[in-house]
DNA sequence: ATAAAATACGGTGGAGAACCGGGATATACT
DNA sequence: AGTATATCCCGGTTCTCCACCGTATTTTAT
């Protein structure tokens, strides 16, 4: 439903990760957020919580940076998402309904959640770059 | 995703409408927060909510209150939640994306919120009722 | 007229989002 | 060994929205 600032500054980080991912060589913070146009101090608090989850590893010192942990193809939108955005305590399911029409309600909107949830996990970084580059080459013939 | 107290109330409200649906008697806010367990004063912001998108109407004066604009069966969950949760100004739809990647997310994320609101679309007020009342059945049936 | 209801307007406290800074820590290179 | 370069960790700030409360004003049935 609602797109935040984080996740989309997440999902581009690491879009940005996963074009350099051949390369062997990490990307540090300052880079991706002057390609991508992220408040560096902020993304270093996404990261810091993407490397939490796993998604990605991190290497400190001079020639740092960070480098996805897994291939592309096998970092769903799914993993992105409820990693950055799943970190508040107590959400909606949490707390716990007390009517009978409460839980039906939360019943329902658990089945919308998972339709939106399962849209997310069919989808990989892979697929989001190849996704923007048969774009880029769309835009390019309609250029010429 | 995220079930805000706000959309909740929403339901549980109108599920107290529909119930008295068929009296053709008006419901007062007082009434509908005693018995869903609901701040009357916040309740009221939300009722003007749900009016101004026609899906209540109120009558004013001694004897007022709210009723179904519609029947509970032409009244989908989506309608409910879209009224509710759609006031918000500069939601991520409307502050464009400048890149490409930015634009392919984008797309996926609306793919993600469409197959949410296509569950929420298929129920009406009347699903909701049977679903609740046919649970309550069953706990009857454990009882005895 | 009077009481009962919605309506309009304003305000408060808390939480999370979206940042910014400073210092501690780890690492590569010379 | 020393220094530059990076992450990491601890804060704080501003802003917006949520959830909620109070006080009036307007409308309507009796």
């Amino acid at each position: 439903m609602e797109l935040s600032c984080k996740s989309e500054y997440a999902l581009l980080a690491l879009l940005e990760l996963a074009d350099h991912y051949s390369s062997n060589e990490p990307l540090q913070i300052r880079q991706i957020a002057a390609e991508q146009n992220i408040p560096d101090r902020y993304l270093e608090q996404l990261l810091a919580t993407l490397r939490r989850s796993g998604l990605i590893r991190s290497q400190r010192g001079a020639k740092g940076g960070y480098v996805l942990a897994r291939e592309p193809w096998k970092i769903t939108l799914s993993e992105i998402v409820s990693s950055i955005e799943g970190t508040d305590t107590h959400s909606s399911e949490y707390r716990e309904a007390k009517s009978l029409e409460g839980m039906v309600i939360r019943e329902v909107w658990q089945e919308a959640g998972q339709a939106a949830i399962a849209v997310l996990q069919k989808y990989t970084l892979q697929d989001l770059m190849e996704k923007r580059n048969s774009r880029q080459q769309l835009d390019l013939m309609y250029y010429i």
